[in-house]
DNA sequence: AGTGCAGAATGAAACGATTCATCGAATCAC
DNA sequence: GTGATTCGATGAATCGTTTCATTCTGCACT
C-alpha cells in the first residue's frame, strides 16, 4: 500500500531518486540507495504495476487468446508460454475465444487498451481478419500468430510443419504394409487439418497407393466426429486396414467405433493420431501419434514476444516446429488376409 | 489511440462530461450526449482501462491462481470463471504456481498491485498461509479459496464435499458385493485426499467391513503413482477385488497396472476414480468415477467476486458442491471366487 | 426586474509511477 | 582562487481517467 512518495519520504530522498534505484540506474550514491532500500523494507512496498504501465504506456502482460482451454491441446501451449513468460517478469492474460470470432474481437479490443506488451493468438476457425492485430502492432504490442495463420499475415508466427507430421505418419503406416489407409481429415476451413491432409495424400501419392473415394472424410477436430466417421469408413464395403486421424481426440473416436464393431486395434485396423495428448497413453491400446510438441508452440511464442519488447527489431520471425512420430500400440502390419 | 481529452474537444465539451457520457450518468443533455458519443464513434474510442484503474484503484481483472493449468482437473474449473467473468465483463489472468508455494507468492505478491477485482485460489499443496489473501482483502480485492482451503481461512470459498463423494463411491463398491476393497488415496497433506480417505472409512467403517494394512495407500494426484499402488496392492497376499482411486489420473495408473498383470478390469478387479475428467470416457474401460464439476467449481468462484466486487456485504459465502457417482465400465460384482 | 434554485457543465486535483531539464555540490585544472 | 566539468539529486510535467467543488445557464416565482 505504500507508494513511490513515501518512500521518498522516509527515505529523505526525491521521489525521483526512488525512481532511479527502483530501475536500477546508476547515477544514485550508496548511502542514498541504502536508505531507500532500507525504506523499501520496511514499508513492504511494491511498485505499482498500474501507475508504471500508465506512464510508460506499457505492462507486462501478455495477452494470450485460445479458442478453448478444455480443448486438451491448448493447456499445454498456454503452459510453455506461461512457463517462458514468468521466468522473464511477464505475466500471461488468458482469453478463450470459443472459436467464435465476435468474443474474440470484443477481448482484443478491450484487452488493448492495457497496453499489454504482446499478443500471442491462435485465432477462431472462421476469424481470417487481422485488422485487430495490425492495432495492436501500432500500439506498441508485438503479435505472434500460432497454429493457425491468417493467410494475409505477414508477421512473425510459430506453428507446427502438419504436412510433415501428416506424411511421415502416412509413411510409417504404408511401411508396415498397409495399402488400404484411409484419412478422416480436420475441418477444411482450418490450414491445419487441409495441410495435414495434403501431407497424408503427398505420401499416398510417392507410394504410388490409391485413395478411393470415401477414405477421405472431413470432421470437426471433436471424439463425437471421430466416432461418426470412423463408423462411416467401417461400413465401407472394403474397409481400410489403417486410420489417419487428423487429431487424437478424432482418433479416440475412432477407436471407440472400432471397439463396438468387435474390431480390435491394432489387429484388425491401425489407428494414429495427431498433437500425442497426454491422454494418448492412458488410452487403450495407446495411441501411435504425431507429437507437435505444444508446450514448445507456446513457449517459442512467448519467447518472440520478450525479445521483441526488449527490443528485438530482426525481421519477420517465422517458427516450424518439425513433429515427431510416437509409435506406441495402436499400429502394426495389417493382417496376412482379413475377411470385410 | 484516441483519448478522453481529443473527444472531448471535437464534441466541444469538457472531459467530465465525456467522462459522464461514458459512465452513463444522467446529469448530461441529450445534445451534448449525442455530440460525444459521435466523436467516440468517429474516433473509435476506447477508453484507456489503465487510466480508468490507477484512478479507481480497480480493475476489472480476476487473478486466478492454479497449481498447473495441464493437469486435466483445472482447465474446466478456468473454464467456468472465464465464462462467468467474461459474461460479466472481467477478465481473467491466469497463473501457475506449479505447486510450489515461492512461486505461488512472487505471483501473489506483484498481481496485487494491479489492483484486481478479485483473486481466485487454488493453493499449492503446501501453502497454508494467507497473508497475501489478507493483503487482497485490505487493498479492497476479494478473495475466494477453491477446491483445498485453508485451515485458518476464514473467507469466502467454493469446493467439493469430497468426503460425501468417496463416500458414495465405496458404498456403491459395497452394494455391488465386494468386500475387499482397498483404496490409494491423495496426499494426506491435501485437505481434499484427506477428507476423500474419510468418507471411503466412513463407508467401509459403517458396513462393518475390514480394510487391512496394506489396503490403504497414499500417493499423489498423478498416474504414476497410481501405477506404482496399483502394483502394490496386486501384489498382495491377499490382493482387493476393488480400488478406489484418490482421482482419477490415479485411477488411469491402477488400469495400466492390471493391464501389465494380465487382469481385466471390471472382471477381475474393479476400479473407481475421482473427478470425471474427459479423459475417463476416452479410456477402456470406461472409468465408473465420482463427477465433481470442475466447472461449476470456477463458475461458482466467478459469481462471488463479482457479486462481492458489486457490493455484495453479505456474510461469508462457503459453496459446497455436491459430487455425483457416474457409472460406467470398470465397476462390476466381484467374480465368485477367485485365486490370488 | 430581481432573486432563488435546480440542472448542466466545467476544470482542477488526484491516482502512482517515470522522465528530463535543471540545479547544487564537489572535483579538478590552472 | 576561479572557472570548468562532472556527478547526484531534484521536482515539475506527464500518462488517461474519475471525481467533486464550483461555476454557469436558464427558468420560475415574486
Amino acid at each position: 500500500m505504500a507508494t513511490i512518495k513515501e518512500i521518498s519520504q522516509r527515505a529523505g530522498v526525491s521521489i525521483g531518486t526512488v525512481s532511479n534505484v527502483l530501475n536500477g540506474l546508476p547515477t544514485v550514491r550508496e548511502a542514498a540507495r541504502k536508505r531507500v532500500l532500507d525504506a523499501i523494507e520496511k514499508l513492504e512496498y511494491e511498485p505499482s504495476l498500474l501507475g508504471r504501465a500508465l506512464r510508460k504506456d506499457k505492462t507486462n502482460m501478455i495477452v494470450m487468446v485460445v479458442p478453448d482451454i478444455t480443448n486438451p491441446f491448448f493447456p499445454s501451449a498456454v503452459r510453455g508460454a506461461e512457463d517462458v513468460a514468468f521466468q522473464n517478469g511477464f505475466r500471461l492474460v488468458l482469453c478463450n475465444s470459443d472459436n467464435d470470432a465476435a468474443k474474440e474481437a470484443t477481448y482484443l479490443r478491450e484487452m488493448r487498451t492495457y497496453r499489454p506488451s504482446g499478443l500471442i493468438i491462435v485465432p477462431a476457425s472462421l476469424s481470417q481478419g487481422i485488422d485487430e492485430a495490425k492495432a495492436y502492432l501500432e500500439a506498441g504490442s508485438c503479435v505472434v500468430y500460432v497454429d493457425r495463420i491468417p493467410t494475409k499475415w505477414r508477421g512473425d508466427s510459430v506453428t507446427s510443419k502438419h504436412e510433415e507430421g501428416a506424411y511421415a505418419a502416412t509413411r510409417y503406416l504404408i511401411e508396415l504394409g498397409h495399402e488400404r489407409i484411409a484419412t478422416i481429415a480436420g475441418p477444411l476451413t482450418s490450414p491445419s487439418g487441409r495441410a495435414r491432409l495434403e501431407g497424408f495424400r503427398r505420401a499416398m501419392k510417392e507410394n504410388r497407393l490409391r485413395v478411393p473415394a470415401g477414405y477421405t472424410q472431413a470432421a470437426d477436430f471433436n471424439k463425437h466426429d471421430g466416432y461418426e466417421r470412423g463408423k462411416r469408413l467401417l461400413a465401407l464395403r472394403r474397409p481400410p486396414t489403417a486410420i489417419f486421424a487428423a487429431n487424437d481426440l478424432v482418433a479416440f473416436g475412432v477407436l471407440a467405433a472400432l471397439r463396438e464393431e468387435g474390431l480390435r486395434c491394432p489387429q484388425d485396423v491401425s489407428v494414429v493420431g495427431f498433437d500425442n495428448l497426454d491422454d494418448s497413453d492412458a488410452v487403450v491400446p495407446a495411441l501411435t501419434t504425431v507429437d507437435q510438441f505444444g508446450y514448445d508452440l507456446g513457449a517459442n511464442a512467448a519467447q518472440i514476444v520478450i525479445d521483441r519488447t526488449r527490443g528485438d527489431k530482426r525481421s519477420v520471425r517465422r517458427v516450424l516446429l518439425a513433429p515427431e512420430l510416437r509409435i506406441k500400440e495402436s499400429s502394426a502390419p495389417p493382417a496376412r488376409r482379413r475377411k470385410p
